[in-house]
DNA sequence: TTCTATTCGTTAACATGTGAATGTGTGACT
DNA sequence: AGTCACACATTCACATGTTAACGAATAGAA
């Protein structure tokens, strides 16, 4: 074993909010594993339920997926019929990606389990306490910044 | 586009925690990637600096690393010389990790820079509320418990 | 209009994530 | 000793993450 290194006086934390955020997903992984669709597929289904129809790079950065991931993701949800893609008529290099009903169906599915298990987290940490994790989250990402919105 | 959807009531907290996690990391990144090292090498290099020696299945918990993947991640730690990997004597099953020097090395080389970024960071954010942060994660993760341990 | 810089999405090459299945080593029971 | 169940790490097949490079489409300046 190598010389104790003590250099490192901060605990790490990204790895913090990775486990952290861990923790919680662990309590809806088997939802979205009996459904079959994947983790991003899923925060993609999520993000365009809320926001409407949106152009990849704003589904990038509103998700956390690099871009190079995204197309691949789209292309398989394409194929699964949970997304339409369609090129802009003024702008071929732009797509606008939306919920198809398929997709829209399986949310509507699955929201009963998902909103159980937020019953469940809550019920776990306590009303005031969820309120307060959201708002040092929101808080957090406020006062950091963007993470400079290039996600490749 | 389908019919409006809100069955879906909650914010999705499992991607807030990712949205933050990113927002911080992204101050982290460029220092690693100049270094050559990957996030998930650097999560085991400060794993094993602070627990010391560990077996695979300790760094898969603490890491948040998936067996299989820790696997090829040791693997090519091994080749590159950040690790050191060996069998135990008397259970030919298991294997014992821990940090080479030249890891060490490493690690005391970024140090400087990720020590400086913590300090922007809490400049950003300010000391009490940093406090705030890690104490609110911990109590999370206290309160909703472990992720079933079973990262495969 | 023509050249140029920029903006998109995509491809390429490699590393990692994920769930299931494999294989080998250990310990418990017979 | 022999069988059985279990514990580990690993392998497999496929999806995704990551950085750089690419190519087509557009906007702006010469």
């Amino acid at each position: 074993m190598p010389t104790p290194n003590d250099s490192l006086k901060h605990r790490n934390l990204p790895l913090l909010l990775l486990q952290a955020r861990e923790s919680v997903f662990a309590k809806f992984r088997p939802i979205l594993n009996d459904a079959g669709v994947t983790e991003q597929q899923w925060r993609v289904i999520r993000a365009l339920l809320e926001y409407g129809p949106m152009e990849p790079r704003q589904i990038s950065n509103i998700c956390c997926l690099a871009k190079p991931s995204l197309t691949g993701i789209l292309a398989r949800m394409d194929e699964l019929g949970l997304v339409l893609r369609e090129r802009f008529q003024n702008d071929q290099r732009r797509v606008l990606i939306s919920v198809s009903d398929k997709g829209a169906d399986l949310a509507e599915q699955l929201a009963p389990r998902i909103e159980a298990t937020y019953a469940e987290l809550e019920n776990l940490i306590g009303h005031a306490f969820a309120r307060d994790l959201y708002q040092v989250l929101d808080l957090l990402m406020e006062k950091v910044g963007q993470p400079a919105a290039n996600s490749q």
